[in-house]
DNA sequence: ATAATAACTGCAATCGATTGCACGAAACTA
DNA sequence: TAGTTTCGTGCAATCGATTGCAGTTATTAT
């Protein structure tokens, strides 16, 4: 209807320049207090409201971050997606949502896309099938920040969130052993992606440090959902010497294997001992609930915004941030033994 | 590093203007084939890509558009979100993701911000808190398609896209009549909310139509959430014509529900039926699986993007449209009772 | 009182793409 | 061949905000 409001139209009410309202606006210390709060008033007396396409013309600043991820409808991404938001938007930025389906060639696409639209910088978790890292180089190249969460690469001057996958992997296999299991299975998703990697180095890190023997049996490459959890059960029950636990890196095989156990009719906890990871939203809600280490993404997502917002304001030192949040297990049914020692852990 | 390539620069190179450059971009017909496939050729060769925000001041139009939901981490939500991004990212578009909290304020200020960042359309659910519907209003004077998903309001001009609720409550509770329950109690969560009313309604008609007596005792206002499923348990189950089932306009509360029978030891689905609403994810994972309702939320983000797009494209009529989705009934285990008849619903 | 400084404000270019109008050349008509 | 049309391009303004430079007062110093 009405036409916008510009600084022109501020500038003819008042009979002066739009120069000088652009100034007064942006609190320019040249122009005297009178004026200033003259058109102040008179901006918000005619709901002036800036344009933001033509100050990002002219800036170059867009004032828009891309945010990256595999799902926008998995829990744990979009929950990290909140935390940035809440943080982002009230500083005026923009959140713009792209999701890769864990792509490799899409993730490049929707990079190129965003340095495309000038956004002020990248937040992004890396796709699964992600080999080359040419893409993120060009992004630092632009002089853009980007910045990993969960999953990431090394790229020489990208700043990452993640939690410590090592201690959440430790975490949960020490607190098997504490509830008395010997046997411990693990089901990893895919050691080439480091999440994955770090959770089982710490799963055989808690081993050895509490003498066991690592055995190689025991370790299960699954994808990541329920049918692959009941594969798993079916294939490690087939040992000669069955493990009593397992620990897996998805909540979703986890969720698979207690349901395979229910089907073969071994009682869990108390002859095999379940634990999880993600902390997704039904481990908690299940009739029998699901231990399992929390990621706090909703935090991650803040901390990521955080980081960002600091790159952009310290222009000149190039410096990259490494920040490493603290995951925290979550005991629930799944592995709570009777007989287990009464640790501090968490119950929820 | 590099400046980015503009037209100028190709009509540097090239010894011709930049209007030339711009139009045979645009395949305007004045211009020669020969100069045409020159302009394209050198524009692909030095890596042109059209800067966006110039394109934007110059026309008016972001190629953005606004998506508004209360929360973006709930899978109902997220979901849809991902529905709107597939269809709309392949048509150059970007998604602006902001949330309201269930806050009509938040609500309020949320669209002046989009319709400042003058994005070519919002897509939002309502607030559960939103009573006015002045800001509705405005952007619908401001002359930008506004579509509202699942959570509508009344509002000229305003095109929609809703399941059928109704039919989803009707379904739900005929459901439950046919699986032999007749004191049908129903938990909803506000009805001055209209997908809770229709809900409602549906549970009304459904009763009506199989002749079983509306009972006032039976209605039970809920918030969407587990506590509150116990709650209203607890209460329904002391009176003294206690119900054989319940259908929860929320899986939440579905979920509490079921959690407080088993605590009073009350045999679900044999003594007690219960089906929820949304087919949230834990439903189908529980022990107990859960009777529920889907509402396919990507399918309507695909469709409140289609609308979107058709709004735009049909510039000078300005017809609402309204898109109702049907509902599935999901049957599992919550409601399955051996005495049931066997009618086709589909069972996952 | 006059020069020098300070304090404000205006002019005009800029960011990159689009587009109405005009102009020159080629092609056509009579 | 002269006049008219068509075709292809160029010129220049426009979108709205910012900013270096210049110019005009007002103020201070001498």
């Amino acid at each position: 209807m009405k036409d916008k409001v510009t600084i022109y139209d501020i500038a003819k009410a008042l009979n002066i320049t739009a120069a000088t309202v652009s100034r007064a606006l942006n609190n320019n210390p040249k122009i005297s207090e009178a004026t200033r709060t003259l058109v102040l008033e008179t901006a918000k007396k005619m709901n002036y409201e800036q344009n933001r396409f033509a100050l990002a013309l002219k800036s170059g600043k867009s004032n828009n971050v891309g945010v990256v991820v595999p799902f926008i409808n998995r829990s744990f991404f979009s929950s990290i997606i909140r935390g940035i938001e809440e943080e982002l938007y009230p500083k005026g930025y923009h959140v713009i949502i792209c999701q890769t389906h864990e792509d490799g060639k899409k993730e490049e696409e929707t990079l190129q896309n965003l340095l495309n639209a000038q956004v002020d910088g990248i937040l992004m978790s890396v796709s699964k099938t992600t080999k080359s890292i040419k893409h993120f180089e060009k992004v630092v190249k632009s002089n853009i920040p980007l910045v990993f969460f969960d999953r990431i690469k090394e790229v020489k001057g990208v700043s990452s969130v993640t939690i410590d996958d090592f201690k959440g992997g430790y975490m949960a296999t020490k607190h098997l052993i504490d509830s008395g299991c010997t046997r411990i299975a693990h089901a990893t998703v895919d050691l080439s992606v480091l999440i994955y990697k770090l959770r089982y180095d710490g799963y055989r890190k808690a081993l050895e440090d509490h003498g066991i023997a690592y055995n190689e049996e025991y370790l299960i490459k699954t994808k990541s959902d329920i049918d692959a959890g009941e594969q798993a059960i079916k294939r490690l029950l087939k040992l000669k010497n069955a493990p009593d636990a397992i620990f897996s890196s998805s909540d979703y095989a986890a969720l698979g294997a207690i349901q395979q156990l229910h089907a073969m009719n071994i009682k869990v906890p108390d002859d095999f001992a379940v634990v999880g990871f993600s902390n997704e939203p039904f481990t908690k809600f299940m009739e029998l609930s699901i231990t399992t280490v929390d990621q706090s993404p909703v935090e991650m997502g803040r901390m990521s915004a955080k980081v960002f917002l600091e790159q952009i304001n310290e222009n000149d030192l190039k410096i990259e941030k490494k920040v490493e949040l603290s995951p925290e297990l979550i005991v629930r049914k799944s592995s709570s033994k009777l007989t287990a020692k009464n640790n501090k852990q968490i119950f929820i």
